[in-house]
DNA sequence: TATTGTTATACTCTATAACTATA
DNA sequence: TATAGTTATAGAGTATAACAATA
């Protein structure tokens, strides 16, 4: 007999996380920012100045992609693109006052998501899943996603193994 | 403080989705085969003869969305289209015999994939994540995605509260 | 010679509307 | 009048290749 779906794991957080996500991006709306645009926020609220490569390399995206990702936040003012101080080809990204109001909104709507997402789960229940969620995600190698300290320099963000759809 | 990102339980249940897909469509392609048409397949299987429209409620997609992705496992002989018994418009999808030895070896590959996933816990930890994701799954009213008794007649499938990601 | 940011292109996926045949 | 399946269309997202500037 085969492992039924609702047994999968891989199943649950894929579709749980299409569930969030889809939730989070219709609160989001409302603020005019997508989850990415969230994501890259407080990526950047995190470690600022970095190179538009390593945002992309911490998302887990294509650099070209980051364009304009960058580009959306930057026409909103919340966000902006300096001289980078060490290396003239790159750029420094900083957040601007602006998008500092629109992180605080944003972690706002975030904390509703969550809590709406843990609804049927008490206090300890809560912090157990949110403890095994990390020990996967830092067994898959995950991108830590927010850099806490000054000591993240070159080995984080694994290339990761080449997930292709097609063949053809 | 902001709560960080890594602290989030949507962002984790996101992140680790993403992950795991993109690891199962990789493992897949050599079966000429998507996650999709997996779930898809997985569906059938436990519900023989649903239409269309049961099966993209199941999914969480539209019935437009649906056609092709038949399509799909039809051309390749996984599934089959008949007549549906009671009512002339819909089709009844039937799993074909290649379809179950496809769906075979799709289930093998997905061991895989979930025995990667859950790589650094143990059997009691592994017990308790799932349960605490279908917990989350079974409270945010997500589709069953395998109806296993006879007693599924209409109450199943919420419709979705318009995620829409846009307002312009 | 390699890397950063950028643009262009094609491909996939999704969302919506419309049409038909049935109910 | 409403629903199941289908088709067509436009939009968004993704992947790849190429280029200029700089390392």
């Amino acid at each position: 007999m085969a492992t039924p779906l609702t047994d999968r794991p891989g199943f649950l957080v894929f579709q749980l996380g299409r569930h969030a996500a889809a939730r989070f991006a219709a609160r989001l709306a409302a603020l005019d920012l997508q989850p990415r645009h969230f994501w890259l926020l407080s990526l950047i609220a995190g470690a600022e100045g970095e190179t538009q490569q390593q945002l992309a390399d911490a998302m887990g995206i294509h650099r070209n992609a980051m364009v304009s990702l960058v580009d959306d936040l930057e026409h909103r003012g919340l966000v902006e693109r300096r001289r980078h101080p060490a290396d003239r080809r790159a750029h420094a990204v900083h957040l601007a006052a602006a998008g500092r109001d629109a992180l605080a909104r944003a972690n706002r709507a975030a904390d509703e998501n969550d809590a709406e997402l843990l609804a049927g789960l008490d206090a300890a229940d809560r912090r157990r899943l949110i403890a095994l969620l990390q020990r996967l995600a830092h067994e898959a190698q995950l991108a830590p996603a927010m850099p806490t300290g000054p000591d993240h320099a070159a080995e984080g963000a694994p290339t990761p193994p080449e997930p292709r759809g097609r063949t053809t």
